[in-house]
DNA sequence: CTGTTAGCGCGTTCAT
DNA sequence: ATGAACGCGCTAACAG
């Protein structure tokens, strides 16, 4: 209900369109969309007052509206799907997308799915909705089909999986050799002495406890030691249940001389359990993921290094390979890691 | 050059249009349309043949198109600027945003200007020419007028500072309490007994340095103590500068019984130096921002922790009230810390 | 309730 | 070298 006698004043200015700088400059449209890309054929003097109104207008360029034109329209955008931005192993392929991505002026959309698959979809199909021209997916663990994006592959949109593999979808993939990396720790503990070493992995479903839960197996089979299936135990990330897990572990009558503690955060729990219990110096300890403050361990912990921002700079140059035209057969990288201390 | 017998056959399909659909249908596209956003006014029996259609070809919504025409012109995107993504302080804050981001539906661009003041206006300008409703900025070290932003604040752009303040614009900001935090810790290390406390602190151009100094020489004054010029150090952030500086202050003739390090990193480095000589448990060691691994630290070192998620959901809420209308004077949240083991 | 028309901001023909 | 006209995909306004 609006009294005529108050017109609503727009607060907020109307932005200057292509047509409001031609107006200012004397010039046709066309002329100033010359001058913004840079053609040649402008005269100079036509090309000055296009700039200057241009400045006194504070224009800016539209390129949603631009690239809706275009021939190829591209929108110089890609999306970013990780399990969580805030986790430094996933901001760390983050950074490397983003650096492979901002050298050809490409902008990055980026969302947390907290390994929710429906989650996972919803980002998808919101960067779907965008036109960005390419994405770059951590799968969620629970995402039983990706087959859905084959469509739109087939539409041009460029798709790389990173850290664990896509699930009935051939696409362009980089992992970490996960079960390599296990093997050579669990080997080390092996080689070490213990006969009975502990595994520490979080959710079955995942691609990368998976595969380093095949890794310990090798090692195990590779030195003449039988599964304990009383010692592999999965359990969340979070790391207060990895300390109650191991804390509850290191009591048993017959507990574990080593662990292997498979991620990040379990290590961070198994260190506080053993500090906790005061065994630090009786039972080994080894784990995958580096941790940023190991030099201030004692003792030491050995761990399985990888290399997240290689990934994300992997996986991104994967993806522009494609929009380069790139038609080849889908490529699957595995990345090395680095053991020790 | 291209033979007229190999034709160039586009390997990609296009992509269907709500044209498509509307054919596909036996519709017109205004009705589509209206499917497409859950109108109440259409025939059951139309709504599903669309609904067919979309499934059948595929069909992606172009919000790009759409935000052109329609009124509003929202995006539902913003775009967030800060140090390093990579960084977990800024990626904690990345996901507060994030977090409130999607509660609305809005997208969130990310992009690392290094404390560039380049780079930090190119992705300003990078993300404004992709019609961001909004803009959360860390403002690097080096920009030394946020100015212009004034003139797309005009034009109905949300913009939101955090962490640091920003030059010659009134605009939403969000901070810690720097100065409070630094003079909490340095007041407890004077109670302590300490009076040859040195300060270790990133660039001092940095206005989170600035303020943790400010609170730092505050608590001298609180306690009678005087600066020893000598003891104030500034640096950059990198833990290997801050160590090789935090050694060479060890071995002075004339060395401080206590230190305070004024961020993460450089704690990490005042960490390592004691570490080498030996002398962790003869100098007291305190620090702004917190250390993922404070509880396996011997002896443990008392921090000054901030919340860098609350601080980018604190921002992202200021964000979306403009966006939600509220046209009143830029606010000016101070975050309080929390000093302890 | 549904279809038709026009136009959002821009780039690309095609004339000139 | 420059401008006029058209259309990209979509939706607001109107007509029926």
């Amino acid at each position: 209900v609006k009294s005529p006698a108050e017109p609503d004043l727009p607060r907020t200015t109307r932005r200057a369109t292509i047509r409001d700088v031609a107006r200012l400059a004397g010039v046709s449209a066309s002329t100033v969309s010359r001058v913004l890309h840079g053609a040649e054929q402008v005269a100079p003097d036509l090309a000055d007052r296009v700039t200057s109104a241009v400045q006194a207008l504070g224009y800016r360029h539209n390129v949603a509206a631009s690239n809706l034109r275009r021939a190829d329209g591209s929108s110089a955008s890609i999306g970013v799907i990780l399990e969580d931005i805030s986790n430094p192993f996933f901001s760390a392929i983050h950074r490397g997308i983003e650096d492979v991505a901002r050298d050809r002026s490409v902008l990055t959309f980026a969302g947390s799915c907290d390994e929710d698959a429906h989650l996972e979809r919803e980002l998808v199909e919101a960067f779907l909705a965008r036109r960005v021209d390419g994405l770059v997916i951590v799968p969620a663990a629970g995402t039983r089909d990706h087959g859905y994006l084959g469509r739109d592959m087939q539409a041009g949109v460029a798709v790389v999986f990173v850290d664990r593999v896509p699930r009935f979808l051939d696409a362009d993939t980089v992992v970490t050799d996960n079960a390599r990396g296990a093997r050579t720790a669990v080997s080390h503990l092996a080689a070490a002495g213990h006969r009975r070493i502990a595994f520490l992995g979080d959710h079955e479903h995942l691609f990368t406890a998976q595969e380093r839960l095949r890794g310990y197996r090798e090692a195990l089979t590779q030195h003449g030691l039988v599964e304990d299936p009383a010692l592999v135990l999965h359990l969340g990330v979070r790391a207060a249940d990895a300390s109650a897990v191991a804390i509850a572990l290191l009591e048993r009558a017959f507990p574990p001389t080593a662990i292997f503690s498979a991620q990040n955060l379990i290590t961070l729990g198994a260190l506080s359990a053993l500090q906790q219990t005061g065994r630090q110096h009786d039972i080994a300890l080894a784990g995958f993921d580096e941790l940023p403050f190991a030099e201030f361990l004692a003792p030491p912990v050995p761990v399985v290094a990888q290399d997240p921002y290689a990934l994300g700079r992997t996986a991104a140059e994967l993806l522009f390979s494609r929009l380069d035209g790139y038609t080849g057969t889908p490529r699957k990288l595995v990345l090395p890691t680095r053991f020790g201390l």
